[in-house]
DNA sequence: TTAATTAATCGTAATATTGCAATATATTAA
DNA sequence: TTAATATATTGCAATATTACGATTAATTAA
């Protein structure tokens, strides 16, 4: 089918399935990484950095910006992005929460 | 297209994409909370408890085994499926060290 | 205004994912 | 052995994702 039965499982279970879904994805990993690796905002320069066609790269943007994860300025012709810190944080806290074992529920 | 160009990015972006993508979605989701639930191990309880058909449950928990968050112990004609935890660990590790922001690289 | 620049959107082809019925495999019970 | 039970695999239909060329929209420069 292809259709994900989202309706049987709990938010939390879709809430972090979908951020997870989000950063399932190299070049979306790597347009983080290179924001979060310069000091300033960027722009168009994730088009050269990394090797992909630039409404390519603007899909990917658009699914980051979505999830909250980063937001964007419009500066002139160009746009810049940054991370979204607050929503970062909570998108952190969901993974790392969820990630966090309890060693006694473990058996084999 | 539907093909990532894996190829133009580094192992550490692709790595952490292919965790992120496992954990993308909410069966699978289910799955593994289930697993931590349970103070021991499961096996063919997961098809009653997700709504899902058997044949589903099963490719989902393939995935989890391929990326070694599970592993599988056959016990008679079912298989008790638990946490790996030393690759729990490392892929625990993984998503957190990159969720981690330095907060000086902000800047919006 | 017009041209140049930058990013978003549209349309589409190729591939991937999800889900399940049918079937195969493997183990235990009789 | 045969039947029963549990799980894995196969094959397929429906839908989603990825990528990009072409185009559009928005802003700045001349």
């Amino acid at each position: 089918m292809g259709i994900t039965k989202s309706e049987i499982f709990t938010d939390e279970q879709n809430n972090i399935a979908k951020i997870a879904k989000v950063l399932g994805h190299p070049a979306r990993i790597a347009i983080l990484q290179y924001i979060l690796k310069s000091n300033s905002c960027i722009c168009g320069e994730l088009v050269n950095e990394i090797g992909l066609a630039q409404p390519t790269i603007s899909q990917h943007l658009k699914e980051l910006k979505n999830l909250k994860l980063i937001k964007g300025n419009i500066d002139g012709t160009s746009v810049c992005y940054c991370i979204d810190e607050e929503n970062w944080m909570k998108i952190q806290k969901t993974l790392t929460q969820f990630l966090t074992i309890n060693p006694a529920s473990m058996c084999c």
